[in-house]
RNA sequence: GCCUCGGUAGCUCAGUGGCCAGAGCGGCAGCCUUGUAAGCUGUUGGCCGCGGGUUCGACUCCCGCCCGGGGCUCCA
């Protein structure tokens, strides 16, 4: 993921791109079929996404829905006095972003990829870097002192690509998966396509490589990927049939290699958008991306790997065969999950859509800054409340308590409006009682159920997901606002 | 970067070339002692985005800049 076209390449060969390259839609069956001559009935994403619509005017007056949630709820927000597209995390955006780093990291430490640290700065002068920088000669941000010019790294391959340059690797050893999440990557993208959690100039980005032997290798280790990217997003909280699936290759490739590409549209089990160059102009012959629609009819890619077969040798990095000669890998470039920024646009985005189909919108469970929301009736069951909460604490379940002299309907509301998904009200019949009542958000009923009744419910939905404590103080009360 | 729309109280927004610039929410104080989506009263709060210009006078008109939305199909 780490090159860009745009960014790479002149206006001059972008024109000669567009000429050369062709865009189909691959069916289940098979079939490669032009863009415009698709029957889009039932696709209706895809057809978004291709960008082939009928409604020219995709002119859109208005805020993207995730740019007014990611505020209200005190999660994400610009922040002024850094350079656009910088982001600043509120304590429980905070923690909803560490908890989606920590279970992409454990997922691709599940796959096998080896966790390590780069720099985020790189000398513009090196000279394997000079090579690959001088294609992208306007986007970087750059720092310069004394003599020395420096950028920052877009992706996480230099720092990869250079340790691997330097390692000895045997064809025993591969695929050799390593993997770093990058905080940040930087890209100094064009002002105006910057749009708050979809498009950031600093991004938080996992990006695992994997170093193959030959193409048959490397497409077994690319299905296997594949499998990790599915299983990544879907315990994010995606459902499979809200991605278009993107394809990158040439015309080459794809005749050699037609049952692996429709292998792949085949496991996503929805047709999907195929790019085809007659010539190989990136350092890739294969790439697919997978796409999320927002709530106005955006695409933007979420999970991505792609095929690379050019910085294996453009960095050097050799591996021992087994006849004793020296050998280029091909690269794998994944990133499971896309930015994590991304997935919370996502996840706020798709939360704005199901409520346009009637559905209270919330986050996962195992991303709810709070889970259990205590609402005592007045001061005298504070103690009770606090009590309870604490226990729920004790046993990793976020819990707080709205000890604030307001009504209980107010306090409700509130409740509501934070999106949490389990709500206790406490009072006078609840003192010594076993059962409480529970008001549960996904079908907003009220249920009565015992402490730890409760506590096992929310452990049982985010059973095999990270945990992180309550990102504020226990008590409402003594919370501090930050916006609004 | 270019085109376009916008920036007024912590938030959402109203307003006029001229008295002290407004509302709701929030914050604070007090009352109420609350039972499943907003209890009542009072009070606080604004270089009208920043800089410059026009004018007797600018929040209002003009220019520049900054920030945000949309577009220029770009990607994670």
């Amino acid at each position: 993921m780490s090159e860009k076209r745009e960014e790479v390449v002149s206006e001059a060969l972008k024109a000669e791109e567009e000429q050369r390259s062709s865009w189909h839609i691959l069916t289940l069956e098979g079939d490669l079929v032009p863009v415009d001559e698709f029957n889009y009935k039932g696709y209706k994403g895809l057809q978004t996404f291709s960008g082939y619509e009928v409604d020219k005017d995709r002119t859109v007056n208005q805020v993207p829905p995730h740019v007014t949630l990611m505020k209200s709820l005190e999660l994400v927000d610009y922040e002024p006095a850094s350079d656009p597209g910088n982001m600043r995390y509120y304590p429980k955006g905070r923690m909803m972003k560490a908890l989606l780093e920590d279970y992409v990291t454990g997922m691709i430490h599940d796959y096998g990829g080896m966790e390590v640290e780069t720099p985020i700065m790189y000398n513009m002068n090196h000279p394997t870097l000079a090579n690959y920088l001088n294609r992208f000669p306007a986007r970087q941000y750059t720092i310069e002192h004394d003599d020395d010019k420096y950028f920052l790294r877009f992706a996480a391959c230099f720092g990869q690509f250079l340790m691997a340059h330097d390692a000895t690797i045997s064809y025993r050893d591969l695929p050799l998966r390593i993997y770093e999440l990058t905080k940040y990557s930087f890209r100094r993208e064009q002002r105006g396509e910057l749009v708050g959690l979809r498009r950031l100039r600093t991004f938080t980005m996992p990006d695992v490589h994997a170093m193959c032997r030959d193409l048959p290798q490397a497409k077994k280790e690319f299905k296997r990927r594949y499998k990790l990217v599915r299983d990544t997003l879907g315990g994010i909280g995606f459902e499979n049939d809200e991605f278009e699936l993107g394809i990158r290759t040439t015309e080459e490739f794809y005749k050699k290699n037609k049952r692996f590409i429709q292998s792949m549209v085949k496991q996503h089990g929805k047709p999907a958008l195929v790019e085809m160059w007659k010539e190989r102009f990136f350092y890739f012959v294969l790439k697919y991306e997978l796409n999320f629609i927002d709530a106005l009819g955006k695409a933007s890619a979420l999970a991505t790997d792609q095929i690379d077969v050019e910085n294996g040798e453009r960095y050097d990095i050799t591996f021992m065969e087994e006849d004793g000669h020296e050998k280029h890998p091909l690269i794998l470039h994944c990133s499971p999950s896309g930015a994590i920024e991304r997935d919370i646009y996502a996840l706020l985005e798709k939360a704005h859509m199901g409520m346009a189909k009637g559905v209270r919108p919330s986050l996962p469970l195992w991303l709810a800054p709070t889970q259990v929301r205590m609402i005592p009736v007045n001061e005298g069951h504070v103690k009770l409340a606090m009590d309870y909460a604490k226990k729920l604490s004790g046993g990793k379940v976020r819990a707080d308590v709205d000890d604030r002299g307001e009504t209980v309907q107010k306090k409700i509301r509130d409740a509501e409006k934070e999106w949490i998904p389990y709500i206790v009200v406490l009072g006078e019949r609840e003192v010594g009682a076993e059962k409480v009542p529970v008001r549960v958000r996904s079908d907003g009923k009220l249920h009565k159920m015992s402490l730890k009744e409760l506590g096992s419910e929310i452990k049982k939905q985010v059973r095999g997901k990270p945990y992180r404590p309550l990102p504020l103080p226990m008590s409402v009360q003594g919370r501090p606002k930050f916006v609004g």
